[in-house]
RNA sequence: GCCCAGGUGGUGGAAUGGUAUACACGAAGGACUUAAAAUCCUUUGAGCGUUAGCUCAUGCGGGUUCGACUCCCGCCCUGGGCACCA
């Protein structure tokens, strides 16, 4: 008998596979595409563990089927390959960071091939590579051409670990992404893309997506739109005014002082004039000096100092004084609010710590119109209007609309709309990064780098290290940085800052549809045919990140026309997200806790067709799942019994038939693995062919010869080696037919309750079966007695006798 | 605090209104073997009972329904995201 041996067959298969082309994806076809892809990883040294595995096998088995269905795919994979990790290691060694790269991504490569997967590898691409990142430059020069790129000096996240600046989406709670180490505020000129000019249209298109909820709650929530308007109130004895942003207008008449933000511009233009200037500048030095995070961690405890101003409201003349207040937020809306400390738990407690007066606008719970001196009497969100001249009695939703146009019409303020989401940074102070494709002249001012001057290169440097003055380690090499203006041709400066490693990624799924070419990111004939992405998968941990800053430029360049229009304006029509594997104990997989595992040890012990079967079977996909090693041998046994079943003599003689009883069974398995590869559902699907194999192997006479075709064939996205081994021909998609039982199992219940189970024949009507079961001397007993007050009847399944 | 997902045997999980615990791991017993491994067979939610069988059990408490892991209301816990966003 022969024995199993995946090493000695997988490596046979592979090297068959890879050398015939079997998975390069046409770029013209009668068969109708099928563009399916995975995030590119960034190709570290420590090479791929379990975790990075289960993404690729479970779109590989969809690469797979679709392929056996008749669809031109495309399946490719690359290297998105700038970063820190890299760039230390280049520190520390003083190797180039080019020459880590390419060792990093010869392993990969020779990893994920291990494992079978179907990626086709003509379209290979590299971030790093200067033919592909000429083309993420030229990007950022379109967006300056089209003044969506501008440079502003700001306080920005920084990171003193990485030194180096962070967009708000890399900073979580108050930490560094990557390190971990605590932000600071760093004032530095900076390179801007207004990401927030597309906020709208990045919530509205999502309706035409379809994306996981989560996905979508979390990228709406992240742009975090607001409608409400802007009021302006007139600076008591002055001409100035001050403009507020609020949603709740309906509340107006209940405000009593209003507070700016310390970095606010109102502050930065009016310091000087303040009555209380001096306190008003302890005040700012002192709340800038802290983190953010200080700031949000001593929670509600509100301070502020009155700036020695008041603002008259409109609506009723009464004075209000402004305060300068570190709870409220420079960036967002005017960087000033109106305080309403009856109806805001936020305005009340600053009106508590500053002893400032508290009007009540709208009525409590159980109608309690007594004075607000308890937070427990703040009522926020609901309730009828009181003490607001003609909004009194009116619903506060009806009364927002009223006072809204009333204060535009009296030309008092503007309906605006404002975003949690800020104009995305993008300079990074580091080496392994795209240079910025910039040159700042004395005279003319930021020019961009001409198209045939592209791409501007990394230099060859000494030194990768990042400096401590929050200048780039290019700003260091003088050869580089002089340069002549395009415009005048006068000496000139190149921009030394780098781009987030996000910058690559942002359209790289373009690049694959035509990824060697010279003239184009990608040709519109290649666009046209391969967009838009037909399935993505990735990470939840890209939601507000790539996913939402691909999505982004994907529009821009659909707006510019640099991508045909008849592809849509969403790069992704389909989304959906892996869950992570854990290592045994559920904690997260991290060398430093040395439990990671390695897919190299795995395959070298039971086989990649097993760690593939494994990966899938272990639970739900997008779920995070703890590794068992012990678990995995289950997945090998079942792959040893299909082999030993398929090698037995039925199934290689054809005068042999399979018993009708697993004809059938076979059918339902094969509706129950076509349904579940589409629902990602791998689990099921394997778990349905476990059970068949099970029946297979109790039968008598095993499958025929073309029934065993059939199984391998649903078997083969999972375990490709051993299919082919066990001499698979067929190359498409089985077709099942839809079972018609003819017994069926009754389920006989009293009140609810199961009390025995009937075979009978398929098809009875109600009350056939009525006379079958009521007469029946187990139901009888329990009927004993009772009166019979209702049948419920489900045909072919159950009858419940209530009594 | 807000948004989202989840809570089922010893373990990973299955079942989206109709047989709760499929499939797999582990464990126990048996067969084969000089022995072990591998393989195969049996048992495996808890309790009561000699058996037939009965009762209880899907985080907790209510509700809807002939019938609820599944739907509704109120809690508790775990994971993820956001967080003074006016």
């Amino acid at each position: 008998m022969q024995k199993y041996n995946p090493q000695k067959i997988e490596k046979k298969w592979q090297k068959e596979w890879y050398s015939s082309g079997d998975f390069v994806a046409k770029n013209t076809s009668k068969k109708p595409k099928f563009y399916l892809l995975d995030e590119f990883p960034y190709p570290s040294g420590d090479g791929l563990h379990v975790g990075h595995c289960r993404p690729y096998i479970g779109l590989d088995i969809i690469a797979r089927k679709r392929r056996m269905e008749g669809f031109n795919v495309l399946y490719p994979m690359g290297w998105d390959a700038f970063g820190l990790p890299t760039e230390n290691y280049a520190i520390k060694t003083g190797v180039h960071p080019t020459v880590a790269t390419a060792k990093n991504t010869k392993n990969f490569k020779r990893q994920m091939n291990l494992l079978g997967l179907s990626f086709d590898w003509s379209r290979e691409i590299n971030t790093t590579d200067p033919k592909y990142y000429k083309w993420t430059q030229w990007i950022f020069i379109k967006l300056f051409e089209n003044g969506l790129a501008y440079k502003e000096k700001m306080a920005i996240n920084w990171c003193p670990s990485c030194k180096t600046g962070l967009a708000n989406e890399e900073v979580i709670n108050g930490n560094c992404e990557r390190c971990g180490t605590k932000v600071e505020k760093k004032e530095k000129s900076q390179w801007l893309i207004k990401i927030t000019k597309y906020a709208d249209r990045l919530i509205e298109d999502l309706k035409n997506v379809d994306y996981p909820a989560r996905v979508k709650d979390q990228q709406i929530n992240w742009i975090g739109r607001s409608e409400g308007i802007n009021i302006d109130y007139q600076i008591e004895n002055s001409k100035k005014f001050i403009s507020v942003f609020t949603t709740r207008p309906d509340t107006n008449f209940g405000a009593t002082f209003l507070v700016v933000a310390p970095d606010s511009k109102f502050v930065k233009e009016n310091v000087e004039l303040f009555p209380e200037k001096e306190k008003v500048k302890a005040y700012v030095k002192e709340s800038l000096a802290k983190p953010e995070i200080d700031r949000t961690a001593e929670g509600k405890k509100k301070t502020g100092v009155p700036t020695g101003w008041s603002a008259i409201n409109n609506l009723n003349g009464k004075k209000m004084p402004i305060y300068v207040g570190d709870f409220v937020l420079g960036q967002f809306g005017t960087g000033c609010v109106v305080g309403v400390p009856g109806h805001d738990l936020r305005d009340f407690e600053f009106a508590k710590a500053m002893g400032l007066e508290i009007i009540r606008v709208v009525v409590g719970p159980d109608g309690d119109t007594s004075e607000i001196t308890d937070v427990r009497q703040v009522q926020e969100e609901k309730g009828a209007m009181i003490n607001s001249g003609f909004l009194d009695g009116k619903d506060i939703h009806e009364a927002t609309k009223i006072i809204m146009d009333h204060i535009v019409e009296k030309g008092w303020g503007t309906k605006v709309v404002n975003y949690k989401l800020r104009d995305w940074i993008f300079s990074r102070q580091h080496y392994w990064g795209e240079p910025i494709p910039m040159i700042d002249c004395p005279k003319c001012g930021w020019q961009t780098v001409p198209e045939k001057d592209l791409p501007v290169e990394l230099p060859k440097v000494a030194k990768y290290q990042p400096t401590d003055d929050g200048e780039s380690p290019l700003s260091a090499i003088e050869k580089f940085v002089n340069t002549k203006c395009p415009k005048c041709d006068g000496v000139a400066k190149r921009e030394t800052d780098t781009m987030p490693n996000w910058a690559g990624s942002n359209w790289y799924f373009m690049r694959y549809a035509d990824p060697k070419n010279n003239k184009e990111f990608s040709s519109e004939k290649n666009l046209k045919y391969w967009m838009p992405v037909d399935w993505y998968n990735g990470g939840m941990e890209h939601t507000t990140l790539h996913l939402l800053y691909s999505r982004f430029i994907f529009k821009f360049l659909w707006d510019i026309d640099a991508v045909p229009k008849e592809i849509g304006n969403e790069p992704y029509k389909k989304r959906t997200s892996h869950g992570i594997i854990l290592a045994e104990g559920g904690v997260k997989m991290s060398k430093s806790k040395g439990n990671v595992i390695n897919p190299d040890d795995i395959v070298k012990e039971y086989g990649a067709d097993t760690l593939r079967v494994y990966e899938m079977f272990m639970g739900p996909f997008e779920q995070m799942i703890p590794w068992d090693a012990k678990g995995i041998v289950g997945a090998r046994r079942f792959l040893e019994k299909v082999y030993t079943l398929s090698l037995k003599p039925e199934a290689r003689n054809p005068k042999s038939e399979t018993n009708p009883k697993l004809v059938n069974e076979l059918n339902k398995t094969i509706k129950k693995v076509s349904e579940d590869i589409e629902a990602m559902k791998f689990n099921t699907a394997i778990s349905a062919m476990m059970s068949f194999v099970n029946e297979w192997q109790a039968s008598e006479i095993g499958l025929d010869k073309k029934d065993l075709q059939k199984f391998l064939a649903i078997l083969s996205p999972f375990a490709p080696h051993l299919t082919a081994e066990l001499g698979l021909k067929e190359k498409t998609w089985p077709e099942y037919e839809e079972v018609k039982e003819t017994t069926v199992m009754m389920i006989v219940s009293v009140n609810g309750k199961v009390r025995d189970k009937m075979e009978m024949k398929a098809g009875l009507d109600q009350s056939q079966v009525e006379g079958l079961v009521l007469h029946a001397p187990k139901i009888k007993l329990w009927l004993e007695g009772k009166q019979v007050r209702k049948i419920i009847f489900v045909k072919d399944k159950l009858i419940n006798i209530v009594v």
